[in-house]
DNA sequence: CTGCATCCGCCGGGATACTG
DNA sequence: CAGTATCCCGGCGGATGCAG
């Protein structure tokens, strides 16, 4: 349901209340914000890889997810797909032009990660020894 | 089993295999790829919002939810709570400067998303079509 | 080797009701 | 107004087994 009924604001008008729902960032994070979607993009930004080399590659997913993810990304042409007839069968898993520049902004959130990790787990640790003294010094 | 058998592969050896989990992409994502900081974010980035006012601006949020994305992001440093002990009672939310720096990348994101978004629609319908005829017109 | 099918546990997150 | 507490459901994602 997205039917807004602006219940209250009655659209000040002035103010930018644009709703964020439509916001691009989201839409992005959607596709690509869940567990394993980045990590293939960021090994496929690397170099061509083939199936088996990005299950080994990526610690820790399974056949199914790598399987799903690597769908999701070729349906939204940002991987291109390559079967080779052979035998064994090879397939080869590339970023698309679109794909690769999708690497740019995600770089750009490399780059912050990278900067402002130490300030984040600072701050969380502040925060929760704040909230939880542990009077002891376990 | 991870013990490399290497059939066919010779030990890539001198290639950049450096495993991306330690890729502090995925630690953002992590944080901020849920499916409502992002929008949180986005709202105390135009201005500082009092909690009914994020509740009302972003539509289709519960109160839980709100209440815990904004309990991480406080925790993370990423945004500032001051209670007013006024009565009614008032909560302003806004973001750190830690928070702000995170506006950039963000937006890094969001340009690709419009520049790219009809781009990805398309390569959808393409792959869907080319999956599933539908012969008829519906 | 490259998948697909099935089963299942976990938890993100929505609905609702209640409190300071 | 600004949350908290509880219940509950869907689906994300792991494990395993089977197929081309």
């Amino acid at each position: 349901m997205t039917s807004r009924t602006h219940t209250g604001v009655p659209s000040t008008g002035h103010t930018d209340e644009r709703a964020p729902e439509d916001c691009p960032v989201r839409e992005v994070l959607d596709r690509v914000g869940d567990k394993w979607s980045v990590l293939v993009i960021v090994m496929l930004g690397r170099r061509t890889h083939r199936y088996s080399e990005l299950h080994r590659a990526i610690d820790g997913i399974s056949q199914r997810m790598l399987t799903l993810t690597l769908r999701a990304l070729v349906r939204d042409g940002l991987v291109d797909r390559t079967a080779h007839a052979t035998v064994p069968p090879r397939v080869d898993y590339a970023l698309t032009d679109l794909g690769r520049t999708l690497l740019e902004p995600l770089n750009a959130l490399d780059r912050w990660a990278i900067l402002h990790r130490d300030d984040i787990r600072a701050a969380r640790e502040r925060h929760d020894r704040a909230r939880d003294p542990r009077p002891d010094g376990t």
